[in-house]
DNA sequence: TTAAATAAGACTAAAATAGTCCTAATTAGC
DNA sequence: GCTAATTAGGACTATTTTAGTCTTATTTAA
C-alpha cells in the first residue's frame, strides 16, 4: 500500500502533540495520557527520535523530552527516516550490491527520480505545516480510482 | 521503511521487457525465462496487472499477455496501486471512520497533501520513462545521511 | 479432441512489525 | 547519601503482512 508504519503515525501525533508547548519537558507518561498510545509504544517511539536529532531527552526526576528544534525546522522526512529508515522505495536503492535481476534491470537509476521527488514532497512538509487546520478532507483526497477508468 | 513491495519491484522489471516488444503477446513462460523470477510468481504479477488495465490478457492456445497501452500511456502510480491498493501513507488517508485519536489528531487533512504529492510524483513517471538509459546511480543517490547532521 | 495457455483462489512459509517487559543508568530533591 | 522519578538499552513474543506455491477450472487454436 505504500504506506508507512503505525508507529511513524503515532510518532507525527504526539510531535503534534509537544509542538503545543515547545520548550517545555514532557515526559513519556504525561504523552501517553495525553495521546491515548499505550506507554510501552510511547517510549519506544520517543527513544527512537533523539538519536535522529528530532527529540532531545534529559533523564532523571524532572527529566523528559522536548523539540530538539523549532516546528517549523522538523520536517516530515526527519521523522520517517528516523523511525523506518532511508526513504527509499526499492532496495537497489539503497544498496547496487546483491541486484540479482542481471539482466532485464536497466530501472535502478530512474527509481532513483522518483525517490528523489518523494524525498522533496517529505522534506517539503514541517511539524507546523502538520499542525495547521486541516482543509477539509474532501477537497484532497487521492482520485485513486481514476487509476481504473 | 517507506517502501514498495518486491511484487511491485518485480512488477516493473517484467513491464519493461514487455515494452522492449509492444503488440506481441507474451507468455507467462516466457517472461518468467527472461526476467528470472519464478513462474508462479511472474504468474501471479500479471494476473494482478489485468483488472488495473496495465496489461491485457487472451486465454487458450497462443494467449499470453500484452501492454493495454503504449509504455508512455502506463505510470508507475498505476503500477503500484495494481500491485499494492490505493496510494495512501496513512490509515485514515483511506478512510476516516475508525480513527480512534479523538483528541491530539488534526493531521489527516494534512497527510493528504504530502499523499497528494507523492501521487504526482509517481503519476508523472511512466513506463516509457522506466526504460530509457539510467543516469548515473551516484548523481540521484538521495542523501539520506544529511538528515542527521 | 487435445494441448497450451490464463483465471481464480486456497494454502504455506517466511519475514517484518508492533507491542511489551525487564534491568541499568541518571538526576533532583530531601 | 538515599530515594523516587525518569530515560536508556535491549531482549522477547505475538501478530500481521508478504511472498511464494500449488491445484483446479476455463478458454481457445489447431
Amino acid at each position: 500500500m505504500l504506506r508507512l508504519s503505525k508507529l511513524t503515525d503515532y510518532a507525527t501525533v504526539i510531535l503534534s502533540f509537544m509542538a503545543k508547548d515547545t520548550t517545555a519537558f514532557h515526559t513519556a507518561i504525561e504523552i501517553a495520557s495525553a495521546t491515548g498510545i499505550a506507554l510501552p509504544t510511547v517510549s519506544k517511539i520517543l527513544k527512537l527520535l533523539v538519536p535522529a536529532r528530532v527529540l532531545v531527552s534529559t533523564r532523571g526526576a524532572k527529566g523528559g523530552y522536548a523539540l530538539a528544534d523549532t516546528p517549523d525546522r522538523i520536517t516530515v522526512a526527519a521523522v520517517i527516516s528516523a523511525l523506518e529508515g532511508p526513504i527509499a522505495l526499492t532496495e537497489c536503492s539503497i544498496s547496487h550490491q546483491g541486484c540479482e535481476q542481471a539482466s532485464g534491470c536497466g530501472i535502478r537509476g530512474n527509481w532513483g527520480v522518483i525517490n528523489q521527488a518523494i524525498q522533496d514532497a517529505l522534506e517539503s512538509v514541517t511539524l507546523a505545516d502538520m499542525i495547521k487546520p486541516a482543509m477539509a478532507p474532501e477537497e484532497i483526497l487521492i482520485p485513486v480510482a481514476s487509476l481504473y477508468r
